[in-house]
DNA sequence: TAGATTGTTAATCGATTAACAATC
DNA sequence: TAGATTGTTAATCGATTAACAATC
């Protein structure tokens, strides 16, 4: 099988990136900056002014030269290549607190995504209203997932259900996972798409840099 | 002033695998597995054998050849490097629906970091007690950081008001932050650490990724 | 036009992988 | 001891940075 790769696919350090930049440039943008040059901006997000360049230039040249790049105009590349126009949809499965957080979160409204179910095993939570969505049982993903155009699963719920439950609701046809739980979620489908938020990796990060860098420090990134 | 870096100081990506190695080996451990070698732990972990090999072996030889890695021992060993046996200290600062679910959840406790401490602004939250600990006003914190030991500050508060407290708590002596909002932590103390949860980043990221590796694929990592 | 700053190529650096000798 | 698997060095690969020609 071995997938080929395509020549020019650009790393997921990359992407990452980007979305930094997206995240910062809108503020700038709110801020009523028009423009902005690759030196400035680097300063501005701790990074190389090539770097900014090279990662932009692996879309295309957002800039001019002589100029710098339009805020507004960059914004709206940057936006079209992470998808923040495909007006995604997303259910949410488990609905304790940090569901619903995530629930009540601007996080999704601010990428272009809507959340459109949420779920939960749980009678104390089952039928409330989150978010200003009602709270269902997971009995009805797969009616629900049929029903509704559902893109990405949020799964918020338990480490142990988690796998079982990612594997249910990829075999309804959803098939981007973005993962809270403190498990690795390998699916059998291989073009199954997780994307982790592991915040006890990132605590333990934060930890280990107090015991060994406090002395030389660093806020950089 | 450029401080000179030590030379073997290992990268940060080797430190965010050691805590994912690290949560990975713990759910074997809790399995009631007591050995694992190499090879047979980079197929779990999506990483090659090497690359395990050389990531321990850049804090000491934790393994026996011809056997491999008792689980128990490694365990300890990197919780030793990431600071799990250093008992730190947070506080929690913005009480709303995520400090809440923070402050509620088990990553403090499985990495031994305790919660002494939450913060809010809003009459609606002070007073009460969430997980056990009661929400003072900020106006204490001044008060509570020099009666108590505190080695992190959690920012769970809204972006426009994360940077001048994260500065206010910084000015008192806290050095570490684990940063939740949507802002980049820039203070002027060299010293001071900021380890970012950017959930913003992560799912574009995934939005990226269902746009354009949909019919590639990956669950890897 | 002259000045500024991009886009892009080439050089450097660091991180990952492969290989194998050491050793349990 | 023989077999297995680590620890570690050397080779490869990729990502970052520097430099500069293109061009607005």
């Amino acid at each position: 099988m071995q997938q080929e790769k395509k020549p020019n696919t650009p790393s997921t350090a990359v992407i990452k990136r980007l979305a930094r930049y997206y995240r910062y440039l809108r503020t700038l943008h709110e801020e009523g900056v028009t423009k902005i040059n690759s030196k400035d901006f680097s300063e501005l997000m701790n990074v190389t002014s090539s770097q900014i360049r090279q990662d932009l230039n692996c879309f295309g040249g957002f800039g001019q030269q002589g100029y710098g790049y339009n805020i507004e105009y960059l914004l709206g590349k940057i936006g079209e290549i992470l998808g923040v126009n495909e007006q995604y949809r997303a259910i949410i499965i488990g609905i304790g607190r940090l569901g619903q957080a995530i629930a009540s979160s601007a996080v999704f409204a601010k990428r272009g995504v809507s959340v459109c179910g949420l779920f939960d095993i749980s009678d104390s939570v089952i039928g409330k209203t989150v978010a200003g969505i009602e709270v269902r049982h997971p009995d009805e993903l797969e009616r629900f997932i049929s029903e509704n155009k559902v893109d990405i699963a949020v799964l918020t719920l338990t480490a142990k259900e988690a796998h079982r439950v990612a594997e249910t609701v990829n075999a309804l046809g959803v098939n981007a996972f973005w993962n809270f739980t403190s498990t690795e979620i390998k699916l059998n489908n291989p073009s199954a798409l997780v994307e982790n938020v592991h915040m006890g990796d990132s605590l333990m990060t934060l930890c280990y840099q107090i015991r060994h860098n406090s002395e030389e420090g660093s806020n950089a990134q």
